[in-house]
DNA sequence: ACCTGAACACCGTTCAAGT
DNA sequence: ACCTGAACACCGTTCAAGT
């Protein structure tokens, strides 16, 4: 990379690079300052610290998984579903970023980009009032959370593949399973058990429920 | 705290009574050390390092959700609600613990006997095969995620009230709405959403989702 | 106005030394 | 066998100095 005259976009541009290219790492402004041939510290001209960096940055996954999620034809369900497996590839494909999810709440352009979208399907979806809200908070609510913890366990997997195929559970390795029966039984089913089936099978459960939801408030 | 003779329990004890006395705070060997009247680097002797301590901490955690679930009366499905909501106030009070439940793989006595309280309770449900084990993988990740988004939440808070009253989107600030009509609708009302309900909402559609699975598999 | 580099406080971890 | 304490590499952050 060629050294560019810094600004906010050029260095979450670096950060999410540098997240993409060293998926084992966590983020450091020392590396982010070699990236961009700069000194460590010359962040803190542009953002206050690392936390605002890391909301910008998470920020910008935001409008993109928004951007590719609007991009999408098919019902609301459809688009949806979209915009939920964008956020899991993204956060994937940049997990010292994606496993910061849990520190969304100060919301930039993005966020909101994408919050207008889920209430905009839901809406479609025939939701409104308190069943709209209760609907956008579950959707956003496990999007979030499951991103960043898909992100967290790639971060830390020296074996991980990239596109959620990380066992859920490596091994019962050292535990005796005499006492659980019901683990034994299943035991070979479990290991097959891999983040993206977790997450799958998590949303599909949650736009089940909001589908019927809207079906019987149609029906009413 | 009275100096102790160190071993493994001890220490867990230890870590989980000052995650939960400053929920601000991340765990230190330093202040763990404090704590034990010990020097900071002491717990290697018991720990090969700090993941391995984590993981024993998440895992008497887990083993605490479990015990509280087994002893509730009820359905399979209001048992479940138990062990559930168990594990995430369980994560607010141990914000510093709880927010690794990234991490949890490598299992210990405690996961896989919330594993097979899990597993029991959807076989009572009447699940069976691929159903059971996509049940067990919805519900398990969704507690996991967003009792580690609970507790990240509650680690980064200093308003935080510790029973997850943390508001969802604390403000809308500088982001200018005019674009995004469906937020400007409903801002009020997602301001007040907060992790609770956010958490529940989610849980609720999951488990929703697996009683008509159940149903069917009964009409069938 | 923007970047540099020394400095500071604070981490996890290692290892030789103590008892 | 277990604990201590010095040491190391590595963080984020501050601030005076440069240009």
């Amino acid at each position: 990379m060629t050294r560019a005259r810094l600004d906010q976009r050029t260095i979450v541009d670096a950060v999410l690079e540098l997240a993409r290219q060293e998926p084992q790492a966590r983020i450091t402004f020392k590396r982010l300052g070699e990236a961009l041939s700069v000194d460590a510290t010359a962040m803190y001209r542009h953002f206050r610290n690392k936390d605002e960096l890391t909301r910008a940055a998470l920020d910008r996954l935001a409008a993109l998984a928004t951007e590719a999620a609007r991009a999408t034809d098919g019902d609301w369900r459809a688009r949806l579903e979209a915009f939920v497996r964008r956020m899991a590839a993204l956060s994937l494909e940049h997990p010292a970023i994606g496993a910061e999810w849990a520190m969304v709440d100060p919301v930039g352009p993005g966020d909101v980009a994408s919050d207008e979208f889920l209430l905009e399907m839901l809406t479609i979806a025939g939701l409104s009032g308190d069943e709209l809200i209760r609907a956008y908070a579950a959707v956003s609510g496990f999007t979030l959370a499951q991103s960043a913890a898909l992100a967290q366990e790639a971060l830390l997997r020296t074996d991980t593949a990239r596109d959620g195929t990380i066992p859920w559970i490596s091994t019962f390795g050292a535990v005796d399973l005499s006492g659980f029966p019901h683990v034994r039984a299943h035991r070979e089913a479990l290991l097959t058990i891999d983040g993206l089936t977790v997450y799958q099978a998590g949303i599909a459960a949650i736009l089940d429920s909001i589908a019927r939801t809207a079906d019987a408030g149609v029906a009413r």
